[in-house]
DNA sequence: TCTCTCAAAATTGTATAAAATTAAGTACAA
DNA sequence: TTGTACTTAATTTTATACAATTTTGAGAGA
């Protein structure tokens, strides 16, 4: 580990979810690399808290899948295999097809006209080829779409889902190649949704998620 | 709470897990109410360690939904809204059906046949009318065909899913005009796996899940 | 050189103690 | 009787101390 995983120095949350929130992040962006262990007196030195919060944290961190226990050995960052991808795409495409099916019974006539600008706020930033952008904009339209479904378990599991993919996507938004597809597809997804056609936008969905498997493959070949 | 937790009194695992698994299975089997609170002290005494597996625990049931956290009050049972019910099951619908189309393609002919024998195993226990039998019984059925899914994330969502369904299993197993029909959907499923039609197998999944709701449903109403 | 044994060091697992915060109870005044 | 301030008690949160276990490495012997 090259160490600063910055001092959380927020909130007044309780420390163990500080803790949980920043080793996540560390483990999600890369920071932390699969296989490193996570060593209780280490992390309690570095981020100045003793080692029961880190416990706590890593207890949860457990339960996601994102650290993998070795008895009396402690946590270690869970590796990445090519399978896993596959297995969290595969739930996903089930679950954002059913989102996107959900939205269409079930949106309303506001978050459907936010979804209609989260739409052109994408193409737009599709055009400034700034990936941060890019990404925040994706992720704002999606979340339209999954808020639209008005199902709070839906919403946390595909929330998680999604952040998990954080670790693989090696920035497939920095895939240019895709962005025009990108932007076609969440406009179908969009007009499949405003005229509530089921099929459609579960099929889009589907296009959508199996877009990404094929680009993020293609970048997990390179390496 | 009316007391007596069995002491775990078991096996070599870390003692968070003894406390976990058994924290897990009194909520589950309404041991543990909603609404209840889960004092560490108390706990701890109950159980017979200190407070510190009981914390580890705890934030494990947190992820899991299983109790809810008030900031420096503790954790309490979590409630079962009509509602979060509604959620888990819609969920659970396509995700079901995903894993009996999973199955289809990935079934091993030895899980096929371990399939054959949880088909008749449980056609069984219902002629006992032992609750506990049969509950066993179908989670053995389902078991196999989740794991024939070899998509681990896949088996570890559903499992999260089935559980917060557990805590009214008990009730719509003893829906004793049930048995006969879950008899058929079981025999059904296992039908569409062998011959590989997914279709159907999708179906008979669904049609599964609905009944649980449908059965469930008449259930809260009527306390 | 290799392997085995054993001891030291490091690390996790568990328990207990200290600090901080909230909830509740009580007394006093309006 | 009601409302408010203050005190007390209970409980969580965090930290530290102790015990148990595993890993590591050095040294002896083949």
């Amino acid at each position: 580990m090259n160490d600063n995983l910055h001092l959380p120095m927020n909130e007044f949350l309780p420390l163990r979810d500080v803790v949980f929130n920043t080793l996540r992040q560390a483990i999600l962006t890369g920071e932390l690399k699969p296989g490193e262990r996570l060593m209780e007196i280490h992390l309690a030195d570095k981020l100045g808290v003793s080692r029961t919060p880190i416990r706590e944290a890593i207890r949860k961190l457990e339960l996601e899948g994102l650290v993998t226990m070795i008895p009396r050995r402690g946590a270690e960052v869970a590796q990445i295999t090519n399978k896993s991808l596959q297995d969290v795409l595969e739930v996903r495409r089930s679950l954002d097809a059913l989102c996107a099916e959900l939205a269409c019974e079930r949106i309303s006539e506001s978050e459907l006209a936010q979804l209609e600008v989260a739409c052109k706020e994408f193409e737009e930033a599709t055009y400034t080829k700034d990936t941060r952008a890019i990404a925040a904009a994706d992720v704002a339209l999606h979340d339209i779409i999954i808020k639209a479904t008005c199902n709070n378990r839906l919403v946390q599991l595909v929330n998680n889902l999604a952040e998990q993919m954080y670790r693989y996507r090696f920035e497939y938004i920095k895939d240019f190649s895709m962005h025009g597809r990108l932007v076609m597809e969440h406009q179908q997804m969009f007009e499949a949704i405003r005229s509530k056609d089921k099929e459609a936008a579960a099929a889009a969905a589907i296009t959508h998620i199996d877009n990404q498997m094929e680009s993020i493959a293609r970048q997990l070949h390179l390496d």
